[in-house]
DNA sequence: CTGTTAGCGCCTTCAC
DNA sequence: GTGAAGGCGCTAACAG
């Protein structure tokens, strides 16, 4: 029974020839409109069973040049290997899917060259949407899509090229700082001990948190040691480099670190790695972000989640009602939990 | 000067008549075909030009129904939360657009019916090829593509409806059950104290790696303890329960413990935590998969890496010369080294 | 050197 | 109830 016709695959005509019916009949019944136009219940049998024995699969291409509707969904992000980008991308397609449209997301390595043939290729493609995350500068890729008549949408970073959803960096960061804060008076150590370690000056995310974590101080008419925050990136490399220097400087570590990334938060676990424990094992420490084996590194840690979920039924319900001109801005709330609830959080997410 | 049009994109039909040539002038221009056809470069010029003042951009799904190519090329994997899912998919669109091919990959969540469904769709949008990778079972799947003429590869599982690549399971299970040895017996253990945790019975991965297992104990002309392997499943619940038991049967944890998966090295986190650092401090550990804070544990873990890169480079290489009736495997090497090899390879990856 | 034309596979009005 | 016809945007002969 091997059929040896890989080579064309069947169409609406051949389903109408085998069948002695009109292509027009075939399209109604299969896309089940058949009912409406009272065609009779045999033929509509006839022609559902000739398109499964000819191994009939719809040409998304054709019907989409005719519709001028393509059923795609796109979304653009740097990478997947962290649980923030992993799960966009996840939440995407699950409600992508939903939406009865197929979910196409890229990884772009953080390449602009890379972010703007992709959302290019996209857009020919014709996808209906598109979701630009962790992209450095959005607004060339808003201008292509604006031109295309397609609704994009920012994540996790505002532009002024389209209407964006964030989480709450500056609302978690102040919410995280005063964890922190409390865990260090408690340990009897001093507010000025802490410290806010890597991202990028000038990129929205960092000056959020560096905001949030300004605003915990001033709550309690403090203020941060001047040399508190270090943007100085996000890898871990420049963590390591950065804690160095610090304790270089001081003697020892900070007592308090509230690291801006996963990554970062890498970079502090490689450097303690290769100092004595007595070194580490009273720190304090925060991060953005979150990894479930990190929940059970020998540290304190205190660890901020973002609400995935939430972020991309905005973002939906953005382009639902587009407004082209719009620059419109959502906040979603960041989460944040003690460790083990973020490990319990992980093992359902893993079946 | 915002452009009020975002109903209809430009096509050839606007250029052509906006630079009073034809279409089939500015289809040559457009595509680079031109100069074969010695097109006045002035022609050619003003077309361009035209172009990008009206905002034209290709539409691929009239251009692919057209050609019947659709410079698409799909991958299925069940998620992006693991290093070898998301390694595959980040290598996967490299290599594809290296070739020209819009990559598109989507998770099914291990649910059967949506792997089908993706399927389908990546089908009908017309994916020149498809990789399938962590399904249960790719046999209908494999069906589908082949019935379409779509080659599919299955990736890091064998099948009888496509050529497959597979990394080598049972090698690598034979190296790292070695190394686990020789610590072993280093500490002057006993070899029968090691245990192959994890891992469902009959799958093709458990079943080759039980193999290699066996292969390093036979190697010694010795044999695994009667009850060394037990295939409880791939997740940390499972892993915990597992390690409990045994817990409750020995009094203690047994000395070695190879681990099936990075969820199941979780559970033994998971259950380690809750314990005295006594009963896990000399705890001789190895598992398949990795995750870079996995090697900053307080373990003595020896991970095993399979190599992505090699993996898609090959199934390409069985597409181009792609022979629908072809059951052939191919097998990859896996690597393996000490934890901070691996830590190192991972701060690269992520600049 | 450039224009005309005929589809690619599908859907939808409009006759019959 | 069903068939014929036009066209979505593009490309590749084939004529000029």
């Amino acid at each position: 029974m091997a059929s040896h016709k890989p080579a064309r695959k069947s169409t609406i005509y051949d389903i109408a020839r085998a069948t002695g019916s009109s292509t027009s009949t075939v399209s109604m019944v299969l896309n089940g409109t058949w009912t409406r136009y009272r065609i009779k219940e045999e033929t509509a049998q006839r022609v559902l069973e000739s398109a499964r024995k000819l191994g009939y699969n719809v040409n998304l291409k054709a019907r989409g040049l005719r519709l001028s509707r393509s059923g795609l969904a796109g979304m653009v992000l740097p990478h997947y290997r962290n649980r923030f980008f992993a799960g966009l991308a996840q939440t995407f397609e699950d409600q992508a899917r939903n939406r009865g449209l197929c979910p196409i997301v890229v990884g772009t390595q953080r390449d602009p060259a890379v972010e703007i043939s992709v959302t290019e290729t996209l857009l020919a493609q014709r996808v209906e949407l598109l979701f630009i995350a962790g992209v450095r500068n959005p607004a060339p890729l808003n201008e292509r899509c604006a031109a295309a008549g397609v609704p994009s949408i920012n994540l996790d970073l505002p532009g002024d090229g389209a209407p964006s959803v964030v989480s709450d960096n500056r609302g978690g960061a102040r919410a995280i700082t005063d964890v922190l804060l409390d865990k260090l008076l408690a340990q009897g150590k001093s507010p000025h001990e802490l410290v806010l370690l890597g991202g990028i000056p000038g990129e929205y995310a960092t000056d959020s948190r560096i905001a949030g974590f300004r605003d915990a101080f001033a709550a309690r008419g403090i203020e941060p040691a001047a040399d508190a925050v270090d943007s100085c990136g996000y890898n871990a490399a420049a963590a390591r480099r950065a804690l160095a220097a610090r304790q270089a400087a001081l003697g020892r570590l900070p007592a308090g670190l509230l690291m801006n990334s996963i990554t970062a938060f890498e970079g502090l676990v490689q450097f303690t790695s290769t100092l004595p424990a007595e070194a580490w094992r009273s720190l304090v420490v925060g991060c953005f972000d979150w990894d479930p084996f990190a929940a059970h590194l020998s540290f304190d840690v205190t660890m901020l989640r973002q609400d995935v979920e939430a972020i991309i039924a905005e973002a939906f319900a953005l382009t639902d009602a587009y407004d082209p001109a719009g620059r419109s801005v959502v906040v979603v709330p960041t989460r944040f939990g003690a460790i083990f609830e973020e490990a319990e959080q992980t093992r359902e997410f893993d079946r």
